[in-house]
DNA sequence: CGACATTAGTTCAATGGCTGAACAAATCTC
DNA sequence: GAGATTTGTTCAGCCATTGAACTAATGTCG
């Protein structure tokens, strides 16, 4: 470790601390919190406000002694640009290093049977919007990242069954933006992570196909290779229905949105709820078989990772006022502590967002982590 | 970070370029790979050397220049002090700072339903045995650590099934030395990851029930509780046999010593490997049946934690010849990645002694990442 | 109302630790 | 034996943090 790494490291550790705080902070307080002297964090302080990422608030605290000036997130500088290519839409929104969404769009379009290029033509047009949105209001967008269902390892998708990719090479610029890309569940619960006061939950996507994202101490666990959290392919019944990825009893054959529709006998998916609400006996026979293929899949889960809580996200976060009884009883019959540490179970808070929020952030979270790097690629 | 935490990480990362190369290695030569100067390997070795944790080698290199002086670990200042308590033995060893085994006992001694003094009173005395032995040779040991088959935190055994254990409080020290304590797969894993050349991987432990330690890039992932890798109570069959942790189908039903034993309808689970060598059909079904539920099993954890390896521990070790291809069928129709990338499996290196040594190595693993904080409690 | 307590932030000399260049040492090659 | 080569040391310089003294701005209390 170089002696330049020790301010790297403190740059950081200031950023966080302003990142972490709901109110502008004082810098006694940083220096209070962070051990370091005030002084150094004074210095550290003016570095990162000539850098552009934090900002004196303007209103100071009032009481005792010398008021203090606040310190923010700056609100205009590098802002991310999170993008997702999914079965049957497009979406892409730009966040602020406080995290606050400034722009956000939706494009329904199908992308089954399309090929790789087309879908980044496609995806083009909302990039531009965005970029366009972010600029108008002052925000300079700093770089991309890209949400896809499928399993990627250093800007390759290996396979993305539901898009029909196989083995495509990803692209570093959409535009001229630098962009980075990575496996849709993943990204949806870090975006999660950050907008609930959870800080080790399994995320559990579910979309065409159900995949999921482990966050244990609030960061992600990404495997050996990033391929962690395929949680549609846990066995719930080694001779069970077979699945087109070759196995059988895989849970997505038993809680897919295509599986629970099926069993449900609905033409459409996105009745599934109204049909629940109305007490369709079908749908809601469906659902709590559903649930129960859920729980036996959580249930192991939660006994390898030591998980204490799950988040329902995508299509089942509307569902889950159904999933979530049968869910639980499995999870207090088989999870081996749940007698006296029974895992909670929640919708997701973002829902559907959860996936490009959660693209978007990992641009700022990666200048929030080492202010430093960006620093010197703004101005070398 | 303070300043003197510079000095600090230094020293930790020059110890562990020591550590890693298996040959002296020369203050030229880790200068190189640390990317400090050679100025400041000198200084820091000079002060691990004060400190009694690393030495000059006796040779040094031949060739074109002036030779170089090897640096090595040394072999008798810090060492650990392993001990395990299991169902129906106690072990200890010693271990030194370069990984070297200098002494080991196994006594075979009953402990269920013992209390838990009686058991640490039937320890001290093997642990006194190791520690006068370590005297003997020269070592000093620094601390000691304890494997149990149980979900252990802050110092509390929450349960211990298999030894009848339940909310024990653990004691801080063993006679003067003080201790800590583990669960019993875990170690095994951080056992065997020293031991083989794997740095991910998922360590099944085959004892009376059924653990696994989850080793990702060199490191142990423990959970948020520290209870990861209940691999015993993975669901293999949802309405299946009853497991005595309440729930149904877990892999323990199928694949722990006692369901193998008697489903080969043997007395003793000892005469396994012979009946199977023997070719006695029974004895063989039933590890063909114990291979399916752990390839079920392991299918799972693979498709959740993308591990590339799998390592069999325990008893399972030498019955890995007939474990494996059961398993490695199941993990080729189950795994979402097996097709492009299959998991390796294999038998434990260091078989029925990797707890143990597992246990002793935290110790020095210990010292080895954080040698200012040893320095610092040697003289102060 | 003014002295004092309190808290925030700045200044500056001192310190700890790393760097880089020059140098000394020990070996091999030709 | 001269020169090339590599290792290790010495030392001045630099960078970042520290700690203490100082200034600044507010509230409190007699």
């Amino acid at each position: 470790m170089r002696q330049t790494s020790l301010r790297a490291h403190n740059l950081a550790l200031v950023l966080r601390l302003v990142a972490a705080s709901p109110t502008p902070i004082s810098r006694a307080r940083i220096a209070g919190a962070s051990g370091l002297t005030r002084a150094t964090v004074s210095t550290i302080v003016d570095e990162l406000i000539a850098g552009g990422l934090v900002d004196f608030a303007d209103e100071s605290r009032t009481g005792v002694g010398r008021p203090s000036v606040g310190v923010t997130l700056a609100g205009t500088r590098p802002a991310g640009l999170g993008m997702e290519v999914n079965v049957d839409y497009l979406a892409t929104c730009v966040i602020d290093l406080a995290g606050q969404v400034r722009h956000r769009e939706v494009v329904l379009s199908d992308q089954r049977g399309r090929s790789p290029a087309a879908a980044w033509e496609a995806l083009a047009a909302p990039a531009a919007r965005a970029l366009a949105a972010a600029a108008a209001q002052g925000l300079v967008v700093h770089s991309g990242a890209v949400a896809l269902p499928g399993l990627i390892e250093d800007a390759v998708v290996h396979v993305a069954p539901n898009l029909g990719w196989h083995r495509v090479a990803l692209p570093a610029r959409i535009g001229d933006l630098l962009v980075d890309f990575g496996n849709e569940a993943n990204l949806a619960a870090f975006g999660e992570l950050h907008a609930c006061e959870l800080s080790s939950f399994l995320y559990v996507s579910g979309e065409i196909g159900i995949g999921a994202g482990i966050v244990v101490n609030s960061e992600l666990f990404r495997g050996t290779r990033g391929w962690a959290g395929e949680l549609g392919h846990v066995t719930v019944d080694p001779a069970g229905k077979p699945c087109r990825c070759g196995s059988r009893g895989c849970l997505e054959q038993y809680a897919g949105e295509d599986a629970i529709r099926e069993a449900a006998s609905l033409p459409d998916a996105a009745e599934l709820v109204d049909r629940a609400k109305a007490g369709d006996e079908a749908t809601l026979a469906s659902l709590g078989r559903a649930g129960l293929a859920l729980g036996v899949a959580l249930s192991s889960t939660v006994n390898l990772l030591d998980l204490p809580a799950v988040v329902l996200g995508g299509h089942f976060a509307p569902l889950a006022e159904w999933l979530c009884p049968p869910i639980e009883a499995e999870l207090r019959q088989r999870v081996l502590t749940a007698r006296w540490s029974s895992p909670l179970i929640r919708p997701s808070v973002l829902g559907a967002e959860a996936t490009v929020i959660g693209a978007a952030r990992t641009v700022t979270q990666a200048i929030i982590n080492d202010p430093a790097r960006y620093l010197a690629s703004i101005r070398p």
